[in-house]
DNA sequence: CTTGTTTTGTTACTTATTTCACAAAATTAA
DNA sequence: TTAATTTTGTGAAATAAGTAACAAAACAAG
């Protein structure tokens, strides 16, 4: 099994840059073309497409429509992934609103807040009381869940998450969360990411040094 | 000059450890707690402060204010950091209202966006005319922005952002940007960040093999 | 003052990731 | 059919990142 994150995001980087060939009417494509879309080398592509066992053809590139279907049955893409979000304020409101996920087969079926005056059952996407977290996520086999609560609240709702069943958690509370062994946490930190470009802002604009990573 | 993001992300990561040790009343800490507290390792955290010049006492760990201090000025933290916003949908308006960045000595100043209907001058964050975008940025000498357009227009849009003087960018639309030598542009992609969360689900709950790896 | 203990700071080692380079396959042209 | 050309696929080489280990400093206790 690959175990990178970051060879996980750039197939994603991949598929969604195929799909956009794809729109333009391209129908193959070459390693270079791919890694010039996606900002990568070439070698990087192919060695990528080989620890999944993906192969093109010699001298003809890539189909894309097969590679996209090969991309997306890899990333679990194939069927539609129901995912639950806790907290309903600003990140957590804007997450359930957010058509981006649609066309990528990821579906918002509730959010949940411990707030009664913040639920509402009749939304396009319900938001109902924490309370009742666990017997939805149970009844509808729901693995993902997405935390948007205020830090303090992060680690009990990832607890009660878990323990209902979900195994994957999309966190935007700036707290580490403890997680079971066959789980997956990942972080998304606004604070941090506009931290970091502060940082290399001044980095690359005060000293006579040249950067060209990014990451 | 360090050039790793991961590195720099970690010292935020420390930093933001560190005032949550310090509201605990603690005064110094040992690279051992510290590290705990992140999850990374003892020396990884000796490591990342080596790098950047930052000692401790041998025996007596490190002074809790200083390490902050200096830490928030190795991240440019040390004055108020003002953000523009371009784009006022979901997101771009879950960011103008977001109460996190504040604390952490940001300020986002101006929204702006395209449609007229969408603006509005007298809101907490002020929501602006596209047009105006370049005056505003060069008579506040903002240096930061952040894109949150659908992805067609975003290339448009970060053009206009370095024309006007603008360095770095946090770019929430799912494309790379083309960006100047002396700029720096990070990405936050939600749906690429849940994909992985669905990738990793799968993949340990499936096979029998083991991972831990997350970052 | 000496001995023992703790924790840093850094060098050496290990592991992971990326790039290089080139044989093999596929295609085109003659 | 042969030669020339292009592009993949993959081991080997190079780089980068992270971990381990330990000497040196700091302190405490006797």
């Amino acid at each position: 099994m690959v175990t990178s994150k970051n060879c996980i995001i750039r197939l994603s980087r991949y598929k969604n840059a195929l799909y956009r060939l794809l729109s333009l009417g391209f129908l193959k494509v070459f390693s270079e073309t791919l890694a010039d879309e996606v900002g990568v080398t070439a070698s990087q592509v192919r060695k990528d497409f080989s620890l999944f066992g993906i192969s093109g053809n010699k001298k003809g590139g890539y189909q894309i429509e097969a590679l996209l279907n090969k991309l997306s049955s890899i990333l679990g893409k194939d069927k539609l992934q129901k995912v639950i979000v806790v907290g309903s304020g600003h990140i957590g409101t804007a997450l359930m609103k957010y058509k981006g996920f649609e066309k990528e087969g990821i579906k918002i079926t509730a959010g949940f807040d411990i707030d009664p005056a913040k639920c509402n059952k009749s939304g396009t996407v319900p938001v109902l009381p924490i309370g009742e977290l666990k017997d939805f996520v149970k009844n509808d086999a729901i693995k993902i869940g997405i935390i948007a609560t205020p830090d303090i609240a992060a680690q009990q709702v990832a607890d009660l998450m878990f323990e209902a069943g979900i195994k994957g958690i999309l966190n935007f509370a700036p707290i580490r969360i403890k997680s079971p062994q066959d789980s997956i946490v990942n972080y998304v930190n606004l604070e941090l990411e506009l931290e970091n470009v502060i940082y290399f802002v001044n980095a690359l604009n005060k000293p006579l040094s040249l950067s060209k990573d990014s990451a």
